[in-house]
DNA sequence: TATTCATATATGTATATACATAATTAAGCT
DNA sequence: AGCTTAATTATGTATATACATATATGAATA
């Protein structure tokens, strides 16, 4: 059809033009691989990476001998990249800034154990730290880290770089949750990120473990100017 | 190594460990495909398949002559699912409710023009509805269609089924953006999520287009108990 | 020293082939 | 009819091979 050379990428974008333009409607049975491959000119292993890509998108649902259908009710996802607070704030062209409120061993309360499924309060680091964009306040983070999977984090100097950006390099995690919402200021919120008590704040919270121990829970507070921002 | 048959899952996962372990620190040169073939037994396309799956992943970086690394700036995505308000509810076991407040053929403000990148103000079709959860308002929706690509919309009829259900069905985007803030909720919107007037709300605003022509601008309103999940 | 160029090399992709696996359909049996 | 079993079929995966392509490296050159 197309006088290019066949390539997965070529193949792909024309099956992702024919749902988009709707050639082919949610629910249509599309034809083999072997069909496409002959279409295209491919070989069918081609074809089969193109249609992995597209059902790993969302857009097709693919079934062992029922063929390859458009998806009725496409569940799609989006990505969006976890943010490091450093590169957020610099790749935006502002200058970033840190501020360590406090940082000490303590007993966990009762709800952050319970957030990380630990049994023992003990044996917990707790960090306050304050993030600046262009010396404006952008992001008050309040973080316990599990010293049990984490025992270098005694040793981590906390007063010039971001627990963040310490356990990037030394606790990699191979499992996190995320949620994100919107609540009110506390007072003590409010003063760090200089805005008013009861304003509305964005806030991430974070939960990271390695092989099923957890390292980590992050308490991200954002003043209600913050977006973010994800394409598709 | 195993004794299990190769395979790329067993490949990538298996490499997954040894990062996530830290047996290869993050910036370290990792065996080549050949080598790496040879080790699990396996043909170098096997091992090229669980490698590419790990660099789209964002745990290695490769590059062509200079080899496969283990991110040091692991610059690590997450997939949130596309949220579809019914199927969302429903999911948490809660009965879907949807009431529609207006649907109306109106010119769209500036504001809304900029962000479609719209020249003309006309043919937009303004919709607002509420969408409740076990009788609850769970999110309040003010949605712009842009009548041009999705000239349809006229015809639809949005008392029984709300916008976004119906655009699922009849106009596929391909490409999207997703906004999600914080913000004060309006005496408008206060009264219809049943919340005070300034209370913080969840906001996520959504537009999408085909082919590069806008289709819609969704501003998707919750109360600030909403929590947007996601796990990695 | 700096620049250009050729070369080597690791990854990227395409292909034919083969077999595995899930799931539907048909056949056979009670 | 109801059940079990076998054949069929589309996708899933693995492999050997071949060539494409980006790029690091060192050699040749200005």
């Amino acid at each position: 059809m197309t006088s290019e050379r066949a390539s997965f990428r070529t193949i792909r974008d024309e099956l992702s033009r024919r749902i988009a333009e709707r050639v082919w409607l949610p629910g249509t049975l599309i034809p083999g691989e072997e069909a496409l491959a002959e279409e295209f000119g491919a070989a069918r292993a081609t074809v089969n990476r193109a249609l992995q890509e597209l059902a790993r998108a969302g857009i097709l649902e693919r079934k062992r001998r029922a063929g390859t259908r458009v998806a009725l009710h496409p569940v799609r996802e989006a990505r969006f990249v976890i943010p490091r607070i450093r590169q957020e704030i610099e790749a935006r062209g502002s200058e970033y800034q840190y501020r360590l409120l406090s940082a000490e061993i303590a007993d966990a309360p009762e709800v952050i154990c319970a957030r990380l499924s630990l049994l023992s309060k003990s044996d917990m680091m707790h960090v306050r730290c304050l993030h600046l964009a262009d010396r404006v306040p952008y992001q008050y983070e309040d973080r316990w880290i599990n010293l049990r999977t984490v025992p270098d984090a005694r040793k981590a100097d906390f007063k010039t770089m971001g627990p963040n950006e310490w356990l990037v390099g030394h606790a990699p995690f191979s499992s996190a949750e995320f949620i994100f919402m919107a609540g009110a200021a506390s007072a003590d919120e409010a003063s760090l990120l200089q805005i008013r008590e009861g304003d509305p704040v964005f806030i991430g919270e974070r939960i990271t473990w390695v092989k099923g121990e957890p390292i980590t829970l992050a308490h991200l507070v954002h003043p209600s100017s913050h977006r973010m921002v994800t394409h598709l």
